[in-house]
DNA sequence: TTGGAATGTCAACAAAGCTGACGTATTGTG
DNA sequence: CACAATACGTCAGCTTTGTTGACATTCCAA
């Protein structure tokens, strides 16, 4: 691992210039706007928001997770979260139930309604996925990953990877 | 390109099933934590947020930018902006002058405090973004490009290439 | 039985987006 | 020249989503 100049280290670095840096930074800036464009067009319709969004995703990720567990996931405070998941459960789209080993928890499922507007919106963003990851081809979709997994705090990498190869 | 089910069609495009697609967007997501971050911190500590690194970046990046320009770059309301650039003018941190062809457009500039809180913010950004380039590799960073660009929608997508190879 | 953990709720606030309306200067056009 | 359009700024008001801090309840566990 020298830090020897050697002719080819020029060349083989330049993909970490500063300025091929801060075009990956623009990239992800604009790609999260198309990634999030088309379920921030459902929710508006429904009056509903990304966070309502974030909510439904996870739990539909991970049915039965506590009100912490999507805490942590999540990274908000429980009173933005709980904002959030009242009016979810006081529009019958999640349910919660009291714990059975700990009555204290509340487990969080959805619930048919709910189950549509998470196969709407996630319909719809995974068919965005799909036309890109189609027109970029595996090796890129793998090194988009790669990429993608580097970039995150430690902590949240755990949690993506916690739920990672769960079954659908 | 024939849509026939030749053996390798399965394998070649597992890369497309729901549940890759699915990890894909959880991790853009938990990655676009990470991305932000680093500068939310530094921004905190100054009260501002997000939007002002933003508008901050942009001025950056295209110096003498008009008003108008910008938004549509950043895809905001005038009114928001203008929320941000009146602090950020008041602040002493970007200079807006009168245009000389057209008087009715402001050119905005950063002072040299304002160049001063952007490299900050950045060089954290960078050193976030260099070091997943750097686990990840170049084949991989040419990857994750590819795929956030296809992401991006149309009118996004020729922003972000008109700055695209513009010198620093 | 008592301390701490998990949850829920109230209040107050801030950042950052939005719409709508209006004013002013400037520019382009018929 | 008169008038419409453009660029910008601003006021007011509203929404979503995040934050703190305080406090009550319920329940587990030492």
């Amino acid at each position: 691992m020298g830090d020897g100049l050697h002719p080819q280290m020029g060349q083989s670095l330049l993909f970490l210039t500063d300025e091929q840096l801060r075009k990956g930074i623009e990239a992800m800036f604009f790609a999260y706007r198309g990634f999030t464009a088309d379920p921030d067009r459902i929710l508006a319709s429904k009056s509903y928001g990304r966070a309502h969004h974030r909510a439904i995703h996870f739990i539909h990720r991970s049915p039965g997770t506590t009100v912490n567990n999507l805490l942590s996931i999540l990274g908000v405070t429980k009173q933005s979260l709980n904002r959030v998941l009242r009016t979810l459960i006081a529009d019958g789209l999640v349910a919660s139930t009291v714990g059975q080993k700990d009555k204290r928890e509340r487990h969080l499922h959805l619930t048919l309604t709910g189950a549509a507007l998470e196969r709407e919106l996630s319909d719809a963003q995974r068919d965005r996925m799909r036309a890109a990851y189609r027109a970029a081809g595996p090796a890129a979709v793998a090194g988009f990953r790669q990429v993608l997994e580097a970039m995150m705090d430690e902590e949240t990498r755990h949690h993506y990877e916690a739920m990672k190869d769960r079954p659908e």
